[in-house]
DNA sequence: AAAATCTTATTAAAATATTTAAAAAAGATT
DNA sequence: AATCTTTTTTAAATATTTTAATAAGATTTT
């Protein structure tokens, strides 16, 4: 079977070699378009016909590949189309948040093959690895999935990652920094491991708001304001693998006392936690507003989420509040739209919910403070589909290293 | 010969189109390593040994390669080192500037075959492209160079220029503003034409202080500030091409008015112009300085050398002068660093000059304004061959694209 | 509506290109 | 000088493309 090698690292020559590149290269593109005919593949590939067919046929007889039906003319006979044969190919997707895991097994069609399983942990968890191998494997157990076709397994989880080495520097056990390498010594599969907000990002660049636009920033607006970027088409992870930090980014000179020790970061401005203590706030100062008739006395209860739902009610003190803070992020966007010239920017976490409450402000706030050349083709969009989009994005990651060719 | 297909269009398929790919991708290592070995090319174009030496007869015969000597070896027979011919493949690179121009013809290791030739022109030239192609025919002439040796054209030039579709929108008259068309209805060769700022950050990255720095930032510090970018090895553009948008880049809430229309753009603080009219202000009002002592009544003609020039012999009002500049470009660079995570910046342009003068206050600037644990490791550099980086950006794009498969 | 014609896909066989394996050449090392 | 290594060449084996033939369906004509 032709993928396990890329575990065992068998040494390649030859025509061995050129077949089995030549088939990464089709089940990577069966992967990108669902179906495709043999003439197709032969162009894409730059090999003839008759030799597309009969590599085709040698991944068929691996099971990989399936004929999926007959495909359209324009006036001859229709080809047959092949498509990734399902229940063959599987990988382990997991998503990490400040106290909670998610984690999902998706088939090469990138559909749950059952629903996302939730459970506590953090990322300095020692038992982290444990609990997600054994979340799969009781996902494994009941849907009597040969564990030999699951070919990787990916985390996106938060902090400073390098994606190369598959190390996040923010685990404080220095021990346990290497996440990748754990995995590996678990799983003895293909391994990944990246930032939350940047697989989210490619979670929305290949199946959500950002689908097409080969430049997009996506910011994951939570406790923190992570900043996902696609850019030329590719994840951008800078240097070491700390692109996006923009909660870090300074906002105002001399502001308040942020936990990275430095003043006046964007995060203390506009992060959840802030919008929160602001609330808070004005409801222990006994400002109008319904969320003090609601929390007064139990302040510490109040939610982002409730929050929103008082602005949707029309309560003028939580519009004002996601007004200021959605002007703050609007301001900080302009510059990296300066910058970097995107033709999307997407929104997401859980202040993103607020929608058009931080929609206008930040969409007023890129006028202003932007060129309207540049910021003028812009397209400002929340996303739909949040839940998913890390786990999406880190699924995509997985399919695109097993089916790429590390030698080139 | 095998190139001018890609100018003439000719479909190639088959056998004819691989054998096209393979000798196109020989060009490309051999530009880019000088010399190497049969066996050395066969693996990095996946091809066996007698295919490789095969390919590089048929190479020899087309006068594009040749074989310059033997290479090392650790026991055994020498290996024949094969190289891209000299004298057999030329280029022409044109910087412009506000006011003038540069030109100067490349061979494939990357040397002038001439001084370069400069003369007064803008991009508003109506002239612009038959002043390029008069100068180019002189030094065809005087060198005695094969005009079908010169493959391709390529220009650098300031505004908001869109490399694909070879459009300079910020031409005045509409008709003139598609350069890549009027280049290649001219020349009738390879065109390529991009933004200034980022060819010279490709030259710099290709040749200069960025070399083998896979994300690097390139200020081109003059009448504005472009930021060229390098992003994954890639010169980085943006949705529409107008990525790097450094000067207006919002810096001062209701700061001054710039010629953009916006206040408080970066350019209304550090440009070269500003620099100059701060200085000219300093002499007005009798400020302590040698700039005063020196240019008092005719103010009109300090030039930013000069108040370098002070500076160097200690001039404080210079130096404090440079220094504020200095620390609002580090403050802008921060937030650019914050988001990208580069490994290397690089400084150009006339105020580049003023070397120490500026890199402090930028250096303590970026300490000041970002987390240690992503600007710790930025190195900050001044370019040291900037007359030539533009120009050489310039080739090294044409002689990629020139070798480059378009399809794929 | 059936037949003829056109298009495109697939298969088969011949022609060509490429790799593999073995031999020869050239130089390095012992 | 003998042995080892690596490159280059050669020839046999294999793989791939090309060309031609066949199949299957779409389109047009009768």
């Amino acid at each position: 079977m032709i993928l396990i090698q890329e575990i065992e690292h068998v040494e390649l020559t030859g025509n061995v070699l050129k077949n089995y590149r030549r088939k990464k290269k089709i089940l990577d593109l069966l992967y990108h378009k669902e179906t495709l005919s043999a003439t197709e593949l032969s162009k894409k590939i730059g090999v003839s016909v008759p030799t597309s067919i009969s590599l085709l046929k040698e991944l068929s007889e691996d099971e990989l590949v399936e004929v999926r039906g007959t495909g359209p003319s324009k006036g001859g006979r229709r080809p047959a189309v092949f498509g990734l044969k399902s229940d063959s190919i599987f990988v382990v997707s997991c998503e990490l948040g400040r106290y909670t895991g998610k984690v999902g097994i998706f088939d090469a069609h990138n559909q749950l093959v059952a629903p996302i399983v939730k459970f506590k942990t953090s990322i300095d968890d020692d038992e982290l690895i444990d609990k997600i191998y054994n979340e799969v494997a009781s996902i494994v157990r009941a849907k009597r999935i040969n564990p030999k076709r699951i070919y990787g397994v990916g985390i996106a989880m938060p902090g400073l990652v390098d994606e190369k080495e598959g190390y996040n520097h923010t685990i404080k056990k220095e021990e346990l920094r290497n996440v990748a390498k754990r995995m590996r010594t678990k799983f003895n599969k293909l391994v990944y491991v990246n930032n939350d907000a940047r697989m989210q990002a490619y979670g929305e660049f290949i199946f959500g708001a950002a689908k097409g636009h080969k430049n997009a920033l996506i910011l994951n607006w939570n406790w923190g304001l992570g900043l996902g970027m696609i850019l030329d088409g590719k994840i951008y992870s800078g240097a070491a693998g700390f692109a996006g930090e923009f909660s870090h980014i300074k906002f105002i000179d001399d502001g308040e006392l942020c936990i990275c020790g430095k003043r006046g970061c964007l995060e203390t401005v506009s992060s959840a936690y802030v919008i929160i203590r602001r609330a808070q706030e004005a409801v222990k100062a006994n400002t109008v507003s319904q969320l003090t008739a609601k929390f007064k006395g139990r302040e510490s209860e109040i939610t982002v989420e409730d929050i929103i739902q008082a602005a949707r009610l029309g309560d003028e003190c939580s519009i004002n509040l996601l007004g200021e803070v959605g002007a703050a992020v609007g301001k900080a966007l302009a510059n990296a739209i300066q910058l970097l010239n995107p033709d999307v920017i997407v929104l997401g976490g859980v202040v993103s919910a607020a929608k058009q409450y931080v929609l206008n402000p930040i969409q007023q706030s890129i006028h202003t403070h932007s060129l309207e050349q540049i910021s003028g083709d812009v397209q400002l969009l929340i996303s739909e589909s949040w839940e998913q989009a890390g786990l999406l994005g880190t699924t995509a990651m997985l399919f695109q290293k097993l089916f790429s060719n590390m030698y080139n």
